[in-house]
DNA sequence: GTCTATATGTAGATAGAC
DNA sequence: GTCTATCTACATATAGAC
């Protein structure tokens, strides 16, 4: 993944209004359709079609593929960090901190964008793909597992007798399914016949990862 | 997914033995670039060379690249089912039948496979393709989901206050996690520090899903 | 910055000799 | 059944007019 690590930006001179613009609807498109078909499946002229721009326009925006990739996936990370990271705060502030408010403060921010917006919902898919596939490992590493640190840290104080190892393997787990509960609410619908809210599969989520990692057996450490 | 839902084979004569061995080859290869690149990273020129076979004879055992794929798919999903349903039986009659033990009954024969056949590790990574990407659902539907209903069942006797939602929900954060690990240990250690054994994480997972199921849980009124 | 036209490569698929 | 040669389409990327 040499490209994906070069920078994103080299400095140039302001960009227009306009021209802000366009690269807004470039990145907008470029989210749904890489969404929609991953890396592979996704094409520059699938993308100018929906962008409603001419093929060269996203070369220019996006400086080819795998960068217009990066910085479609970039775009949003920073937005999603600092709503997570806003929220551990606010659980540290709002009383005592358990296993279920440290999750809730990670999973609920992104959830709850995904139900207000639905370009949110394109970037979840996005998150699960670059999340999936080895490729993309370094894009993963530069925009989500920073913000993982301060979670994982918070947990470990809660968990004191837990390895980290044995922490880290359920956090994993626990992110895959959230990853799961964004992308593929249908299929739970399919096993489990007519599906609950979403907010219900949230709380099935936070108290599943939860008891995950606490388990009936251990004390837990403080109440809701 | 017309294509996907047609048979794989209509009938013909017999194939020679020699016959046999080149299409196992085809699909050995098939899996292994597949599991690597995906269905739109690879290409049938790639699956050729790792076959050591010309482009032509692909297409002729394949029938067409998403032919090839579903196949692909399918040729090792009734072994994993019949290991799968076996381990169940053997649980059943072992002893007294625990959240736990199911769990292991469905996880450890396919965690076992991949620790002893690098194949079937390939084969790990393109199920959980299959399983991330919602243009395979019925793939998915056709080869995994059938085996799913009889420890969806012994779960349901296990966990009677459950909701089929909430069980349906946990079962399938359950399956994503344990794809997680098949495919992403990697990233488990890069969080965790030095990794532990795949054993160890197998238990771990064991241990977080059956927790995370086990303990109270959303209830509905008139649900049986 | 924007758009048109085009260069260059490679994809999936097949026809027909062996 | 196997392999070669080839068809057609479309991919990424760029050069250069506006």
């Amino acid at each position: 993944m040499t490209l994906s690590e070069l920078p994103l930006q080299t400095r140039k001179r302001a960009p227009s209004k306009r021209a802000l613009a366009t690269k807004a609807r470039v990145l907008d498109a470029a989210e749904t359709v890489f969404a929609a078909k991953g890396f592979d499946g996704a094409t520059i002229r699938d993308i100018a079609a929906h962008a409603g721009e001419p093929v060269g326009t996203i070369h220019h925006h996006g400086g080819g593929k795998e960068r217009l990739f990066h910085q479609t996936v970039a775009r949003r990370a920073a937005t999603l960090s600092e709503l997570r990271l806003t929220a551990l705060e606010a659980a540290k502030e709002g009383g005592v901190l358990t296993v279920e408010t440290v999750l809730t403060a990670f999973f609920k921010p992104f959830f709850d964008v995904t139900q207000d917006d639905p370009s949110w919902r394109n970037y979840a898919r996005l998150v699960a793909h670059v999340s999936t596939d080895v490729r993309w490992a370094d894009i993963a590493k530069e925009c989500f597992d920073p913000t993982l640190e301060p979670f994982m840290d918070a947990l470990t104080k809660l968990l004191p007798n837990q390895s980290r190892q044995n922490l880290a393997a359920t956090v994993v787990f626990s992110v895959s399914a959230f990853l799961a509960l964004l992308t593929s609410r249908d299929r739970i619908g399919a096993i489990g016949g007519t599906g609950a809210s979403e907010a219900e599969e949230l709380q099935d989520l936070i108290r599943f990862c939860s008891q995950g990692m606490t388990g009936p057996t251990r004390q837990r450490p403080g109440v809701t």
